[in-house]
DNA sequence: CTGAAAGCGCTTACAG
DNA sequence: CTGAAAGCGCTTACAG
């Protein structure tokens, strides 16, 4: 196709224009442009030349082509589930880290989104050429599905619900991060902690509330099954909570403080307490989990435990990259040991202070 | 490369390998497996034959390769800034829109991030075959910068800054809503309305601070240039620019209501108010603009305007794949009309409601 | 230092 | 109804 019909075609230039504009070959360009290896084995004039016509021709290397050639395709896949239509904050901190990531080691990132975790073959649909691995977010998958997955392409997860077979495990400390928080909320004078907890079988919910427990038996505060209400890592979760636990419990027998499964529960909680006229912190302390945006955009700002979301995204890219490059590990590996992210107590005014000179029992001592 | 050698080295089945299994040319495969067009050629009998095999192979076609020989990569590409490090809450909006149009349309969405708009040829690189087509996200581009795109992609985009040659731009009428949220401020009996403004040259920023102006001038309400503080589209802009005002003019110059140049803006002014011991709405009204997250999780919700940002990223999705069905427009052409998206108000517990039984002048009676 | 050849895995006319 | 051939645009050995 000469250049003036490609140009009616809209099409791009290829390696052959080039060196046809170069008078050399679609392969001295090649070597010239996109060689790592060979790029001093092309004569100074040349290489000029060459170069000259890439930039008057506008040059770039057909991404499809090169995948094909070299079976990669320098794009990093991320298989998220959409709740309620949204992607949450969560996620949205997560997926910063890995687009910081991507950008870092010269890989763009495709979204998949899932309706939920039920349908592994879709997962492996996506394993087609389009990207060379895919980062599991918060995957709810069995084992068993996992191995139906293709070994052609890493896998590494988020959050990941259980141990997944050749599957690399991200996950942060969350029991540590509810027992610290816990604890700091006992340490400003709060006993009577109302805990708005996430789904049962999820391994969020459960380390959050023996985390929980824990924090409550090392200050020798006795387990109140009535201060544990069911909620959700969504707001209308935590609003629904909220109400009916106001509704049941009577606002004389308000907690002293709230510790909620999230940042999303939590700001639903702080919507039912306004709405019924109860002052954070004045009248109750309420406390997340996380440190989403959320947890800033709340007046007043939430008292939460910062999990380094951004930092495990980037480290999601860092990992499947070596897996990449490594080669493949076969799905009926064992799964590897997970790497756990410490959090950190991120301290704001939704949380009481003690009054100043007043003297608070340590919890622990 | 025979079956188990491919197996030994990771490689997904081929055309090839599933024609074999079943006893057929690769061709043959093809038109079974991926011929829209051709799927009753093959005798039912082979049909049946390739369809098992590639089951049993778990044959997915190589996107790659496809893509090279149609020259259609289904995905979509979205450019976007990341100010300060941080998607923001407006982009979560339309990219939640995007991701919908596009699975609607059997497309994938990558994205690309930028730090500013300055270098358009790191757009042009993008377009090397990875992506179809791209979106490009409240871009601040010049017209002549646009010429330097190829023009074998055709480009969308959302509340663009000026008018950009070949680009459809998707815009929503911010001016009617700024009108419209003012008037309604002042249909609340405020009359001394302050407004922390977007920086100076950004369409939105003019566009929104035009309709204050005009509900002022409806309302025969003198405009005060003392009553437009400069802030900008983030909370931490937000909350500044309202300490600033606050010292500047004294806690009894207080305003009686307060519109921000958007949501996060806002959750920021809101900040600086709790600092400062005012309360919201019984002290001053605040309101935002745009109905991001933000809105909803501050304590009280927030008035503010409603952009249709998730439709607008569907749509955006929707004129992407017709231009490209279409073939190519050309940068030379002339800047398509832009789409206006319509607004609207979004009352919530920000602004304070006027007394009942008080009679409230009509504003523009 | 440079080029002709083969191959990546698919699709699209074109013959039979 | 089915297959052999050519081509998409690149890279990777292999000759000269």
């Amino acid at each position: 196709m000469s250049r003036l019909a490609r140009i009616r075609a809209h099409r791009a230039a290829t390696l052959a224009d080039v060196g046809r504009a170069a008078g050399v070959s679609a392969m001295a360009a090649s070597a010239v442009l996109n060689g790592a290896r060979t790029s001093s084995r092309t004569a100074p004039g040349t290489r000029d030349r060459i170069i000259e016509a890439a930039a008057m021709l506008r040059y770039r290397a057909n991404a499809a082509a090169r995948a094909l050639a070299t079976r990669r395709m320098n794009t990093i896949g991320i298989a998220v589930v959409i709740e309620g239509g949204e992607l949450n904050q969560y996620f949205l901190e997560v997926f910063n880290g890995i687009l910081e990531g991507a950008a870092q080691n010269g890989q763009t990132a495709t979204i998949f989104t899932l309706p939920d975790w039920s349908d592994a073959s879709r997962l492996a649909s996506f394993c087609d050429g389009r990207i060379d691995g895919l980062i599991l977010i918060a995957p709810l998958l069995s084992a068993e599905a996992v191995k139906s997955l293709p070994d052609h392409a890493p896998f590494v997860a988020l959050h990941a619900n259980c141990p997944l077979p050749g599957v690399l495990n991200l996950e942060s400390d969350e029991g540590r991060g509810a027992f610290d928080l816990v604890r700091f909320l006992i340490a400003q004078g709060h006993r009577r902690i109302l805990h708005l907890c996430g789904p049962p079988g999820r391994i969020g919910s459960e380390r959050r509330l023996r985390g929980y427990r824990r924090a409550l038996a090392a200050a020798r505060i006795p387990f109140d099954p009535s201060l544990v209400a069911e909620a959700g890592f969504t707001i209308d979760a935590g609003s629904t909570a909220m109400r009916q636990w106001l509704a049941r419990a009577g606002r004389r027998n308000l907690p002293e403080a709230i510790f909620c499964v999230n940042d999303g529960c939590a700001v639903g909680c702080l919507e039912a307490l306004a709405q019924a006229g109860i002052r954070v912190p004045a009248d109750v302390s309420v406390a997340g989990f996380d440190d989403t945006l959320a947890a800033r955009t709340t007046v007043p700002q939430l008292t939460t435990v910062r999990q380094p979301l951004r930092a495990m995204g980037r480290r999601a890219v860092v990992e499947l990259l070596a897996r990449l490059n490594e080669g493949p590990i076969g799905s009926g590996a064992p799964p590897p040991p997970p790497t756990v992210f410490p959090v950190k107590l991120a301290v704001r005014a939704s949380v009481r202070m003690p009054p100043p000179g007043r003297v608070v029992a340590k919890p622990d001592a």
